[in-house]
Parts: structure tokens; C-alpha cells; sequence
DNA sequence: GAGTGGTCTAGACCACCCT
DNA sequence: GGGTGGTCTAGACCACTCG
């Protein structure tokens, strides 16, 4: 483990198990270098690390405070994965309507850069969250990469499997999203009335090589989902 | 100008100029750090920078490379202020409906970290993208921090002002956003029909000193917004 | 194994905040 | 002016990729 990532972690550990307000003050550098026994600049990439995810904000010339969200049970889009991790108080859970092996439409070729004769793994699930539909979500996985792929693991966390079983390290991802209305095909799947709104995003999912190796469609039901998104830039 | 804000600059200018495809290599660190005359680490933090905007990526042991998006015409969630600059092949137009001293809601009051007195600038626009209605949205702003407001800079970028005439210095922003269908009021501003999808989004921009200063909700049009969101995480 | 990016250090000096 | 974060350097060593 990295020396940087450890002491991110640690420090957000503590600021969620001691549940510090937002403004709170957190210790100085010379504190944190003698705490951790590191140089300067691993501190400094520490906080980088935290202030990128909205953790913590610093200010120059004062010090480094906690930062925290005003409202709880938002799905956080900057998470590049699934949102498994982000509803942690709600029950999450998964109805697969199916895995087939299938060959690219041009479109998905197109984004997923597929050379010619490259399959694809189909997925399509529902999702719901504490037993009331989430989303409706068809993915592509290039069979390149990903070289197996069932119910059962499309029943939990794929990006778990992914990450875990098959090794693979998640680089970035592009969202593209708009609302809609929904027609009637998804709105069946999702238990609502065809034409009510709901937000279709499209994802693509990289490697860190740069290789794109999932696109995804999702439609969220307006009434069951929530997003937050936290900005700042880097210094 | 810092020295690795000048070097990210100039090469992302490079990427868009030369319009480099995504995936095509650029120089190496050693390249970069005789064409700048600067340390290695100096080149670090400016890829660092890029990596986070979504312009390049890069892979361990192999090298830096191009990150292009595959659509265009999309508004930058990232961006933490007006999308002035996001949609520069569009023609944005603003219409003011009202800039006015009050006093916060409780509601407003608790966003704004307000302390009792304070009063705020509630200003309410209808944004035009293309001459047809984008969004429609309504903005507070504490008066201690923001002093003077009017329907002149209203109808310009507030942001803009804020930077340059008062010297602000923006520093992070939360948001959080949901699908919903419209109420009559919005909807005939929009000029839509009443009971359309639309995507409703509350926003909490800070000063870089952590102080909230500038609480707003915007509505947008199903038709004729759409967003996009790229991540990576930090290294 | 050569090439290339990533981590980490120690220390100098700069920039901003606050009292 | 004292305190605190931010920038930048030179250089050692580590880790991953690719032919």
C-alpha cells in the first residue's frame, strides 16, 4: 500500500468515526508529518487525494477543514463504478433479465473501439433499491477482456467480479446523460406509467491501459434516484 | 502564472490545436522536462492536473496519451460555475426576471451558513441556448460577500463579475440533482407543457476560504440540455 | 532488460491569512 | 510578523509495460 493512500485513508476514517462537522480544523502539516513519519510532499498528495473526493477543502496560509455534504442518500456520480459502495444504508438489489454472448451493432463497436470479429457479453438488469426499481441498466462487455460472465456473478457487484476475480484495474469513465420520457418497454421493467421522466445516461468504462471495455445505457426512475456530484479543482 | 498551470495550458492548447486523437502518445517526461526547463515533479503535478480534467491519461511504464470525448454539444458538470464557456459553438442569451435585496428562508438560511441579519440577492433567469428556453434558474447570493447585484450584470455571467470586479475566488461546489416533472409555473417558462420531465438541480458554490456564498436551483428543459461527466481517480 | 511513469525525500523559498 | 499552506528542485529508488 501506498504511503500517500494509507494516510488519505486513515485521516477520512477518522473524520467520519469522530463524525467531524464540516469547517472543522484538522492538524497542521508539521503535525502530520511527525504523526506519520513521512516528508512533506506525501502529506501534500495525501489531502490532494482528499480534497479531489470532496473529503476535506484547504485553505492556504490557514489550514486544511473537513468538508461534508448537506444531504444524505444521493448516489455520488463520481464514483466510476458501480454504486454498490454509495448506498450503503439502503439494500440494493438485483433482477437479471439476462447474459448472452452476442456481436457488436455498429454503435456499440463504435464505442467500445471493437477490432472486427470482437464479441460482446449482453447484460441487462434491474435494479432496486430497498425493494422499489432503481434503474434499468443494459451493459456490453468486450469478451476481449472480460472472457466470462454468468447470472449468477451479474446477480452481485460485476465491478467486484471484475476487480477481484479477473484483476482488471478500472482507469476512467465518460457519462453522457439526459432525461426522458420513458417509453414503454422500460417503463414496464421499472413499474411506471409509459411517458413519465426519467434520466438515461450512457457510460463508457476504461482500463487504466486506455482501453474502453464497457458500455453501459441506464434509465433511473425519477421517483427512486438521486445524484450529487462534488467539484473541485485541483490547485 | 505557476509554472505547472503554464505547462497544462499549453499542452492541452497543443492536444486542441493539432486536434490529436484520443489514444495518440505524447512526448515523455524527460522530453517535457527539457522543453520546460523544470524538475521532473513539475511535470508530475501538470499531468496530474490534465488527468483530472479529462484531457490525457496516463499508464505506468508505457507512456501519456490523448483523452478525447466521443460527443460534443454536452454541459460539463465538472466545470464549477456558469457553463458560459462550456458550449462555445452555442449562442447562450440570458432574460432576467427580477434582482432583489430579501431576507433567507430558513431553508436558504441553512445552505448559506447565514448569520441572522443577513440579507441576500435573489435573482431569477430564464437561460436561452440557441434562442430556444434551456433553463430556468434561481440563484441567492449573500449579500456580505456579494455586495451589489443588478439586472445588467444579471443578464451577463454573474461568475464572470464575481471574478473579476470583485475578485472572488470560487472554491468548491456541491450539487445535487433529480429528475422531476414539472409544475406550472416552470413549465410556462420554459414554454413547455405543463408536466414535462426536467432535471432539477440545487447547487452550493463556496469560496475557496470554505464560506458558502451562493445557493441556487435550476430546472432545465429535457429537450434541449444534456450533460456529461468524465472521471478518473486520482493517482 | 530497456524504457517509462510513480513514489518519496529533504529542504529552500513563496504566498496568503490572521491578529 | 508569525503561522500555515503551496511551489519547486534534484535526486534516489520503485513498479509497470513491452519487445
Amino acid at each position: 500500500m501506498l504511503k500517500y493512500n494509507e494516510i488519505a485513508t486513515e485521516i477520512e476514517q477518522d473524520i467520519l468515526q469522530r463524525n467531524l462537522k464540516q469547517g472543522t480544523k484538522l492538524p497542521k502539516f508539521e503535525e502530520l508529518i511527525a504523526r506519520y513519519k513521512v516528508s512533506k510532499s506525501t502529506i501534500v498528495k495525501a489531502l490532494a487525494i482528499l480534497e479531489s473526493r470532496g473529503v476535506i477543502y484547504q485553505v492556504q496560509g490557514s489550514g486544511v477543514f473537513v468538508r461534508r455534504r448537506k444531504k444524505y442518500g444521493y448516489i455520488n456520480m463520481l464514483e466510476n463504478q458501480g454504486f454498490t459502495s454509495d448506498l450503503e444504508e439502503f439494500k440494493i438489489t438485483t433482477k437479471v433479465l439476462g447474459v448472452e454472448k452476442i456481436f457488436p451493432t455498429e454503435e456499440i463497436a463504435e464505442y467500445l473501439n471493437c477490432a472486427p470479429g470482437d464479441s460482446l457479453f449482453h447484460v441487462q438488469r434491474i435494479r432496486y433499491i430497498n425493494a422499489q426499481a432503481l434503474c434499468i441498466e443494459e451493459s456490453f462487455f468486450k469478451s476481449s477482456i472480460v472472457p466470462y460472465l454468468n447470472e449468477e456473478i451479474a446477480n452481485e457487484s460485476i465491478f467486484n467480479y471484475l476487480k477481484s476475480a479477473l484483476k482488471l484495474k478500472i482507469g476512467f469513465s465518460d457519462k453522457y446523460l439526459h432525461v426522458i420520457k420513458m417509453k414503454e418497454a422500460e417503463s414496464k421493467l421499472l413499474e411506471i406509467e409509459t411517458g413519465s421522466p426519467g434520466l438515461f445516461v450512457e457510460e463508457l468504462f476504461y482500463l487504466n491501459s486506455g482501453e474502453p471495455f464497457d458500455f453501459s445505457k441506464t434509465t433511473y426512475h425519477h421517483e427512486h434516484s438521486q445524484f450529487f456530484l462534488q467539484s473541485s479543482n485541483l490547485k
